[in-house]
DNA sequence: TCTGGGGTCCTAGGACCC
DNA sequence: TCTGGGGTCCTAGGACCC
């Protein structure tokens, strides 16, 4: 265990949420809620506005509605949040080399590998500032000698947090936390560690180890036992290979069986885009059901080779469907690619492979790889372009290497037939006109005479959109009939600093100030000059 | 007012091999 | 005829994180 605190953790603050108030004036100081607008959405973010009426996060949106029937609700705008969290992780980037993204609106960042080695606290300190200044986002910070106290630390202010936890205070300050503040105690656990008593980590580092062991299991165990007594080695890591990827969607109203293929192809393009953005291939398709009732049924489908064959992995995705045999009424299906690797087989396997796939999986698995060629070339296995692999060299190829092609230019397309239209899409093309099926409150908008704004309102084709932006003063609404005018669905602004701010904020002022506040940049002599960068 | 969507990790049981 | 035990792979479910 390291002996300064240098280990931080930075905490955008309702992030989603502060990223619509920036690009919206409008709404700054009023309760916002993004998330699913539709019947059966959930809350992603409630700003500190809306949460004073109680809205959270992962609250039904109806329920959030009802205690805050004046918040404005936004449908998300990831393009916008990517952009942000690119601008921070960049940022943390400038302080070390080792720098976690744990999310988009979360980072480890391990200030003892970096220019700041000698002055973690500075460190942390030129951090908050200069993501406020190049993006009016305020994030809480924690220094710690662990992750875990790191973690801690930034959640202990919020918003607008900066604690710093030198060792001589970590036991003060952990012993005193709940345990469901640790990371791996969530309602399940919570509930089990009640039962015996331990409320607080105090509590917890009084419990016997193998209690916990024999109650949670070896792992949770363990791990708890571990983090009571502040042990956490766990070190910042730059980068980790994803497992998996997929996509999942709720349906508006469930579904009866037999529009669930039609449905499937839909999710599953979703996640074909994916694992071609990952690039290479898969060989576990998991398919999950959940029933009207909630009940939730996964069945998976692994195939003898790891591939990128829509055709093949679509026919694997109906088979777990198949297998998950719903009886009821289905009101979410999600597809799940595993066994990730950066390479894929594409064309028809040879011999060997055949029989290696016969003794792995039985006849069903080698009649799929033979099935998915379509009378294609034989061969062979396509590198990634970052990881090219042994294997291809290695495999035979009766075709010679003109064969070979981009894992990448797989037809994903292919597997969904339904409509271009559709807002699910991540990877749309934009400018595009909006049309009644497009209209979303919150999204991004231009008319060419108005300039650009944001949809207010929205009701069977008649939008209202309000005009303005990150760096304008709130804009006047004009109400449209999108089926007569047009408006052009754009992309989101991109971050950028703070209005009429001219010096960075101090340390008391930004503990002092209300987010809101600060965003307006009532710094004293403010004027509308653009924030200095410090780091220029 | 019923409960999103992107993931990771762990556990337990069964098949299979040696 | 009955019975080992360890290792690996796969599957399904569940807890957890943001």
């Amino acid at each position: 265990m390291r002996e300064d605190a240098s280990v931080m953790h930075v905490d955008a603050d309702s992030f989603f949420a502060s990223v619509e108030t920036r690009q919206k004036p409008s709404l700054a100081r009023t309760p916002v809620l993004v998330g699913g607008t539709g019947p059966r959405g959930v809350v992603a973010t409630a700003n500190y506005e809306a949460r004073a009426y109680g809205c959270r996060s992962a609250m039904s949106m109806a329920q959030a509605r009802v205690l805050c029937p004046t918040a404005t609700v936004l449908t998300p705008r990831f393009p916008a949040y990517a952009a942000h969290s690119a601008l921070i992780m960049d940022t943390l980037r400038e302080l070390s080399p080792l720098v976690q993204p744990v999310s988009l609106d979360e980072a480890f960042v391990d200030l003892a590998a970096g220019p700041f080695a000698s002055d973690p606290v500075a460190g942390a300190d030129l951090a908050r500032r200069l993501i406020y200044n190049r993006s009016g986002l305020v994030v809480s910070v924690g220094l710690g000698r662990s992750k875990l106290i790191a973690k801690l630390a930034s959640d202990a202010e919020k918003p607008h947090g900066f604690t710093v936890v030198t060792g001589d205070l970590e036991d003060d300050f952990l012993l005193r936390k709940p345990v469901a503040a640790l990371s791996g105690v969530g309602p399940a656990t919570d509930t089990t560690l009640r039962r015996l008593g331990i409320v607080t980590v105090a509590h917890l580092r009084a419990a016997e180890r193998d209690e916990l062991v024999r109650t949670l299991g070896e792992a949770a165990g363990w791990n708890l036992y571990r983090l009571a007594r502040g042990d956490d080695p766990r070190p910042v890591v730059v980068e980790r290979e994803a497992k998996s990827v997929g996509a999942e969607r709720t349906f508006a109203e469930d579904l009866r069986q037999w529009e669930l293929p039609g449905a499937l192809d839909d999710v599953l393009a979703r996640a074909l885009r994916r694992l071609q953005r990952h690039g290479g291939g898969a060989r576990t398709v998991t398919v999950k059901v959940r029933l009207s009732d909630f009940t939730t049924v996964t069945r998976s489908v692994t195939v003898a080779q790891p591939t990128s064959e829509v055709e093949q992995l679509r026919e694997a995705a109906r088979g777990a469907l198949t297998a998950a045999n719903p009886t009821e009424p289905v009101r979410l299906l999600g597809v799940a690619l595993s066994g990730l690797t950066h390479w894929a087989q594409l064309r028809l396997p040879t011999p060997e492979d055949v029989e290696t796939a016969s003794r792995a999986d039985g006849q069903s698995t080698a009649t799929g790889l033979l099935e998915s060629t379509n009378g294609r070339p034989p061969e062979l296995l396509l590198p990634s372009s970052e990881s090219p692999t042994d294997a291809l060299v290695a495999h035979p190829s009766t075709e010679g290497a003109g064969a070979l092609t981009e894992a990448t230019t797989v037809d994903v397309d292919a597997a969904s037939p339904s409509s271009a239209d559709s807002l699910d899409d991540d990877e749309e093309r934009l400018p595009a006109p909006l049309t009644v099926h497009t209209c979303s409150v919150g999204l991004d908008v231009a008319h060419e005479a108005y300039g650009a704004g944001w949809i207010a309102r929205t009701a069977d084709g008649v939008v209202t959109v309000r005009f303005e932006g990150p760096g304008t003063e709130p804009g006047p609404e004009r109400t449209f009939d999108v089926r007569r005018e047009l408006l052009m669905r754009i992309a989101p602004p991109a971050p950028c600093p703070p209005r009429r701010l001219t010096s960075l904020p101090s340390t008391a002022e930004l503990t002092a100030a209300a987010p809101p506040a600060l965003a307006e940049g009532d710094t004293p002599g403010s004027a509308d000059a653009p924030a200095p960068d410090p780091s220029s």
